[in-house]
DNA sequence: GTAAAGACTATGATATATCATAAAGGTTGC
DNA sequence: GCAACCTTTATGATATATCATAGTCTTTAC
């Protein structure tokens, strides 16, 4: 059965929660994903990484980090400010618009993972936590 | 810190897990994606199934199975044969071809699955297992 | 029987995932 | 200085994710 492999578990696991959680954006009336929002939190901290290093972070392509840094700049959540010494690059700053988003969706996003892991205890997330880094660091490439 | 979140590390799970499994059934030679193999498993039990039903099963969406039914006949793989009783529908059969390739990709995400779950006992999959379904349920829209 | 309601599939629009590669800039070795 | 190499970004191609909706067919209510 389909039902019975964990990995399928895992993936209605994320898949159910990341649903949610676009979902109740949605319902705000605000008007960014998930994924542009983990991209612009990253941002917030760090203004001086490259799509690569950005990418290494959330855990995904570097292709996929430039079309959203042009998606987040295309929106006014960005800005994209040439390096003086490195004439590839651009310091990217979250503009006015793009904090009050952030700041927006902040409280959305604790309220959603409290909801998420409702009736799971401190104990039982700490015996999660190392069980998914291993399955990570298992199918990690070779390096 | 990112890193601290459990839906960080479950992201991160399960993307690196469909990262591994794809390029494993690449470097086979096989042309075909994880989740037209999973469609088409289930296709191979059930051929009376409605494109809503399937996406049941595999959790996706009917517009996502839709397409991959699509690409799946274009492939030669499945062949969709119009049912007599019901002019919307299809009968949908994995093809010749279809077999074989499920055939060649059985073995190797058997193996995928034991490099994934390398490590981890047992026990610890039986704890892991009802804390994804609780999350997934606690996520699941009302209904 | 037929009109309304419902089910099923297909598709448009937009976003992300991935690989591969092109294009441009930077660094190193000499 | 320059050639070879490396880094960084952008983009093409293809697949999937999601919502919305159109179009078709079936069922239900009456």
């Amino acid at each position: 059965m389909l039902s019975s492999i964990v990995f399928y578990a895992l993936d209605k696991a994320i898949r159910s929660y990341r649903r949610m959680a676009q979902a109740t954006i949605d319902r705000a009336g605000l008007d960014i994903t998930i994924d542009q929002w983990l991209v612009l939190r990253v941002l917030l901290e760090h203004d001086d990484l490259t799509q690569h290093d950005i990418a290494e972070r959330v855990f995904k392509d570097q292709a996929s980090v430039a079309r959203m840094l042009a998606l987040l700049t295309r929106r006014g959540l960005l800005s994209a400010v040439p390096l003086p010494h490195d004439g590839r690059r651009t310091q990217l700053r979250v503009t006015e618009a793009g904090h009050r988003i952030l700041a927006a969706v902040q409280p959305i996003v604790l309220q959603n993972r409290t909801k998420a892991l409702a009736g799971i205890s401190e104990e039982e997330l700490a015996v999660l936590r190392p069980l998914l880094d291993r399955i990570a660091l298992n199918c990690a490439p070779p390096a």
